[in-house]
DNA sequence: GTTGGCATGTAACTGGTTACATGATTAG
DNA sequence: CTAATCATGTAACCAGTTACATGCCAAC
């Protein structure tokens, strides 16, 4: 089997519950798709490849005239996910993203654009902290409560306070270049000396 | 011009003041690999279609036998790199990482082997930590001081502040985890409740 | 009766990587 | 003298996305 990690992706969603590539699709898009996105063009190729393997098992699960099918992991299945899950060398966390590269490059903007722009980057990481927070959060943990398996939540707190952390920085980040920006806006009395090498 | 982040990618490299393809993939490996990671191969058929488009110069700039071209960012390439940057709607930070996806399946691991892929997922955000606290961030910061141009450094600090923010968050989680099977390892007269909706 | 969700799949395209191919110059 | 680095490029491949194509069923 080749050590596709998309394989792995679908093997475990199998073994969480999932049965159909539609349920896939539906539930990553709900709880992982901060992490791992998905789309059913990938899923369903990657369940025949993983039927041929062998690592699946598909039966009918049709109701009526609406036809559905139901995967089952295999035993090989389950080793594979299993040693997958082991595997001991770790891939750093590479992040690939065009809001960075526009903050890379922001010396080119001038200063009063600098600034909407970190607001900008710092609103967008509210909006997924919200939402990871308030919708992906309650669910994983009331599937948590139910099921006993813990690490959905895990992982979506991780990624909750993951982006409150960024969220945060990039505020202080925007009043730091207000301030700069803008010294008489500062609180009374205040010696708004932009010197000391200060946090970001 | 087709809005590729790739083709601004290269652009602002050029602004920023590399000027050979060969450059601009050194200079990201040092910098902006971490939010930005690119090859020769994407930045060589990047520079010929910017070139076609007319939204950067080339000129040559080879060195007695050895052959090196030097591009020039043109005025409509200015123009769009600012448009660019201006751009509003900022799509969400997407990370695709098989880590997390380890994580969200380790529910499967034995306990002893969940806590140690933990470990290891700390141990890889502190290493990417470390490189950008070490190695980026002075190098980002002494280009500041010699160019006035800040946001590569800003951009290195958030870089090594969210990698360090990562680190802190699975150590936290591995010590709960830690505690959690091995109760009798916890401080003197400390109850193990592993009640609590505490942190992760 | 028509919109939206359930359900499965394929085709075309895009963006990116690794490997290949070549050659000059410099540092050890 | 040979390994590393500078320098440019192409070809083959891979993973992933969007768009297309089809049809059932429930809700409004």
């Amino acid at each position: 089997m080749k050590a596709r990690s998309s394989s792995f992706f679908v093997l475990g969603m199998l073994r969480l519950g999932t049965t159909s590539g539609y349920a896939i699709k539906k539930a990553t898009d709900i709880s992982m798709r901060y992490f791992w996105p998905t789309s059913l063009a990938q899923v369903y190729p990657e369940l025949g490849r993983l039927e041929r393997e062998g690592m699946v098992v598909r039966r009918d699960d049709s109701q009526g005239n609406r036809s559905r099918a139901a995967y089952e992991v295999s035993e090989e299945g389950r080793a594979a996910l299993l040693e997958w899950l082991r595997g001991s060398e770790e891939k750093p966390l590479r992040v690939r993203d065009e809001g960075m590269l526009r903050l890379y490059f922001a010396d080119a903007l001038p200063v009063a654009e600098r600034i909407r722009l970190v607001q900008r980057l710092r609103e967008r990481n509210g909006a997924t902290g919200a939402e990871l927070r308030e919708e992906v959060l309650p669910l994983a943990e009331a599937f948590a409560e139910e099921s006993g398996i813990r690490f959905p939540a895990i992982t979506a707190r991780f990624g909750a306070d993951l982006y409150a952390f960024a969220e945060e920085w990039f505020a202080k980040l925007e009043r730091e270049l207000a301030e700069e920006s803008d010294p008489e806006d500062s609180g009374p009395g205040d010696q708004p000396s932009h010197s000391g090498a200060s946090n970001p």
